[in-house]
DNA sequence: TGGACGATTGACT
DNA sequence: GTCAATCGTCCAA
């Protein structure tokens, strides 16, 4: 196949960044959602908040394929989370994808998740519900449908804001969270008691 | 084989 | 701001 991955194959924050802007393409039931990605966090082998960090086990297998497959987790037993596998296949890597702007299929979108507004992709396990993807899909080719990654031109540095991580307990201060500025649908969770927006933005 | 815990979300005070 | 929901994984025993 034409490489069409081959800038997700460096080091993982600079997949991270590169996947601002890009666009995730969806068929199901007959229609097609389509999004476009405004946040992600960076995960790889040597980091020890990534699910890799223990090496490859049949969990996080997916991690390890070459760049451009899809990672579904299950997290707290209640919501899928998406990431696109980054790197050489054999090296534990994936860019975690936070939240995502409603491109096409909006009413859609909003039918699965039972509301709308930013709420309706501001988060991993939102945009997953959003856009009907689960653990079924993990390791599937992202250059395939249903579930379609489209690279687009690089975001210019300025309109990228990096800050730690959301949600993790290890690992809390390495700057591998990247968003899009200014984008309403970017998540709103706090790190502990502090609100990333107001200390980083 | 059992128990602790999580790359989260949403409801409730 | 606080907290319950809910189950797959992993590790200790």
């Amino acid at each position: 196949m034409t490489d069409q991955f081959a800038m997700l194959r460096g080091p993982v924050e600079e997949a991270a960044r590169r996947l601002l802007g890009c666009e995730i393409v969806r068929e199901i039931g007959g229609e097609v959602l389509r999004v476009r990605i405004v946040e992600t966090e960076a995960y790889d082998q040597d980091d020890e908040a990534s699910h890799t960090w223990i090496g490859r086990t049949p969990r996080n297998d997916a991690m390890f394929l070459s760049a451009g497959h899809l990672y579904v987790y299950l997290s707290h037993g209640l919501h899928s989370c998406a990431n696109v596998v980054t790197g050489e296949e054999g090296y534990g890597s994936g860019v975690l994808i936070r939240a995502a702007e409603p491109l096409d299929g909006e009413a859609r979108m909003q039918a699965r998740r039972g509301r709308g507004g930013p709420e309706l992709t501001n988060g991993p396990g939102k945009l997953c519900q959003a856009l009907g993807i689960d653990r079924s899909l993990t390791g599937h080719d992202l250059s395939l449908p249903p579930v379609r990654l489209l690279m687009r031109p690089a975001v210019p540095d300025p309109e990228i804001v990096t800050t730690p991580r959301i949600g993790i307990s290890k690992a809390v201060d390495l700057p591998r969270r990247f968003h899009l500025r200014g984008s309403p649908y970017v998540s709103r969770m706090r790190v502990g008691k502090v609100d990333v927006h107001r200390v980083f933005s």
